[in-house]
DNA sequence: ACCTGAACACCGTTCAAGT
DNA sequence: ACCTGAACACCGTTCAAGT
């Protein structure tokens, strides 16, 4: 921890460009999987894109499946962070499970590649072939989306807005709340070209079905006793504010 | 519409031939898509998996896109058939739905591979490199699927069963339940290996969430006033009845 | 007329050879 | 010590040359 000075300067050196470089084949791989699709991603790209080789490349990801699961964990990360911030809005138990569902929609639409990217990259073929490293910063932001939904459940259970019950409990319903957001918007973008199921607006769909599902699930205040649409606008203008800088007043 | 016999038996043994050999190339493709996964996947172990060349098989699928949304359309096929089974099964327009859901789990405990596949291949990289004539057949799948749902809705709406209002209509609803489980079953196979949401039962989990919703709507009659385990079960018996031989005693 | 498989292109991945 | 890019392998796709 206190090697001599010419020895910490060039590790520090070292550790500083190979952090630079790390940055930068990041970036290039975000924006070429955003660009060209996951079809068109390329390990060659990437290394044409930035100014080292692809041997170079190959020293920050173990492979091609790797980098994609990379990109999987910062976007994972991005949308953990905004599940926080919403779940940690102010107003009733059940206003913040509205957050959520704004924050995840906002994600959506902020960041379309990424997202239908998830299911692809989250299969055995390309998991076993990424780092143990790499899974598990993938696991952690997933646990903390998921603990994001938890937290309102058991809060709304503690101020008795919500009874607990079979089917109704802090595991089951994150797991629905995620399951119908995943599945309205994949299936929106399946069928975005034919108009199979006249749904425009996923984002729409999926506030009507959320709240019927809390309806459903006997959440207190149930729909109809406040108005949901001015609740929805005042979250989302809370959430597309700047992180560094929320506007408290 | 009527050539000289000779030519129409040469034309017919050539359609035959074709057909036959277009029956190889699928199955053959089918069963390496399930072993392989599609990362796995390649026209040359298709080719040398029948006895044909590399150049027969582009002269049945025009890429290897084509031949993944061809994959597609036939899952898809089998999933509209169950789905229309399912739909006219006897009992009441909420014992109909849960039909509906146990349908979808069976294709999938069934096929859990083509079902994974679903989402990959339905990526605009892959969509436009496939030939028009089969993007329409995996359009005409959905669609069935669809109306199969959606024709239950109106039937409960017609028979009291439901009230129709804003999201609670034979075009909202389909979605919703497809979504949900699209969503749900997706979400616990990117999840298998993790045990974050503590869910190791999908379908367990999408039969109450489904319930929920269901209740949410107002669908008559409401949890606790029928058995929906016993319904579940005895559906799932008749599903997973043969096609050809339903046992209607 | 139909089918083949050599040939080309495009990466993923490695590693001997540079600096 | 670090980085490079030639080299190899593995397909996707085509098409001139067989039968």
């Amino acid at each position: 921890m206190a090697p001599s000075n010419l020895s910490a300067r060039s590790t520090a050196g070292k550790q500083q460009r190979y952090a630079e470089r790390d940055r930068q084949i990041r970036d290039a791989a975000r924006r070429l999987l955003v660009e060209r699709g996951l079809h068109g991603f390329s390990m060659e790209d990437v290394a044409d894109a930035i100014a080292y080789s692809k041997g170079t490349v190959y020293q920050h990801y173990e492979s091609k499946e790797d980098a994609l699961v990379a990109s999987c964990a910062e976007s994972g990360t991005r949308l953990a962070a905004l599940f926080e911030r919403a779940a940690a809005l102010p107003g009733t138990s059940r206003e913040r499970m509205i957050a959520i569902v704004e924050a995840y929609c906002l994600f959506v639409e902020r960041h379309p590649v990424p997202f239908r990217v998830i299911p692809l990259v989250h299969s055995p073929t390309v998991f076993e072939k990424a780092s143990p490293a790499r899974i598990l910063s993938v696991e952690a932001a997933h646990e903390r989306v998921r603990g994001a939904c938890a937290a309102v459940v058991e809060w709304a259970v503690a101020r008795g807005d919500l009874v607990p019950g079979p089917g109704i409990d802090a595991r089951t319903i994150p797991f629905a709340l995620w399951a119908m957001m995943l599945g309205s918007f994949l299936l929106t973008e399946l069928h975005s070209s034919d108009k199979i199921f006249g749904v425009d607006d996923p984002a729409a769909a999926i506030r009507t079905q959320w709240a019927v599902y809390l309806d459903g699930l006997g959440w207190r205040p149930p729909r109809g006793e406040f108005d949901e649409d001015a609740a929805a606008r005042r979250i989302r203008s809370l959430l597309e504010a700047p992180t560094d800088a929320p506007p408290t007043s």
